[in-house]
DNA sequence: GTGGAGTTGTTCAAATTCGAACATATCGGG
DNA sequence: CCCGATATGTTCGAATTTGAACAACTCCAC
């Protein structure tokens, strides 16, 4: 090879400055979680997919797939979970090895109670700094993201 | 309170693909580095941050700052630079306090080494995907979630 | 100067995360 | 029907990260 194509300044910056918010953003959250609900944010995330999914139950790879979390780290945070009496483990009908976690009903309690906080914090950091358009671009651009960065992988 | 201001269809698809897309890059970009050069992304970060500072050092505190790190992180993070050679620490003249992070040769070296296959999934992952227009409106948006993020905080 | 308030960096224990190895179960071709 | 190839979840050890507690130092007002 040649060479290699370095970022310019414009391209610096704006991966500086994605590195340094998305960093300063997952921190605050974690904090505000942390304090006001004592979870994680990736236990936060898993509340809130379970919620949103038929039966509030998923199998644990969809999960994994949908958190972007290790399958160890989610057997983990499950496992947390479980302790809380937030979330149950059980068997899956159609697939002996399966696993399905579901969120119990203080599961549900525990996520309606601590949402609104969450978003507050979500709107203040994030949502509420974006113009209608900035908004569709952050869309367009992070599925772009996404797709580009699940080529040629798996669940984790 | 009256009632929360809940995310609207639109505000979600962006929270969620922000979330989902910024989970999977840092994955990738850990992956990446940990196979090409055995380094974490925050080490990666830091011999980065000295590389570009004056005389290759900085102080712990602005260090920490910049990289969005806690200091306990940082103290590990500089300890295992240490052992592998690349950072060595320096008192600062100025302040008998102050610890200085050195960028050594061989930490140089190895920022060179490593630079050209970082770079090269940032542009796959994130740089190549946006448009000059996106480009701009990324460095604007990150930088006001920045701003907000820092408001009413210290170094973490 | 002097004392108290604030900074700076480290140490410590606890929590989280990952990848590799493993046991179990499903599935398709012969 | 049966075997190898895959897929699913868990367990394990290692690495990383954080916040709180701590020791050392600076700085300002008095």
């Amino acid at each position: 090879m040649t060479g290699t194509r370095w970022l310019d300044d414009l391209e610096m910056a704006a991966w500086t400055a994605y590195l340094t918010a998305s960093h300063l953003l997952e921190r605050r959250v974690e904090e505000q979680l942390k304090a006001d609900a004592g979870l994680t944010h990736a236990q936060y995330e898993i509340l809130a997919r379970l919620s949103a999914a038929p039966d509030r139950r998923l199998r644990m790879t969809e999960l994994a797939h949908g958190v972007v979390v290790s399958k160890s780290g989610l057997t983990y945070q499950i496992g947390q979970l479980e302790k809380m009496g937030l979330v149950e483990r059980a068997t899956c009908p159609s697939d002996d090895r399966g696993v399905l976690a579901v969120l119990t009903d203080r599961g549900t309690e525990c996520l309606e109670r601590t949402a609104p906080g969450h978003v507050t914090v979500v709107r203040e950091l994030l949502i509420d700094l974006l113009t209608p358009d900035e908004l569709e671009t952050v869309i367009r651009v992070m599925n772009r993201v996404e797709t580009a960065a699940r080529a040629g992988t798996r669940t984790p």
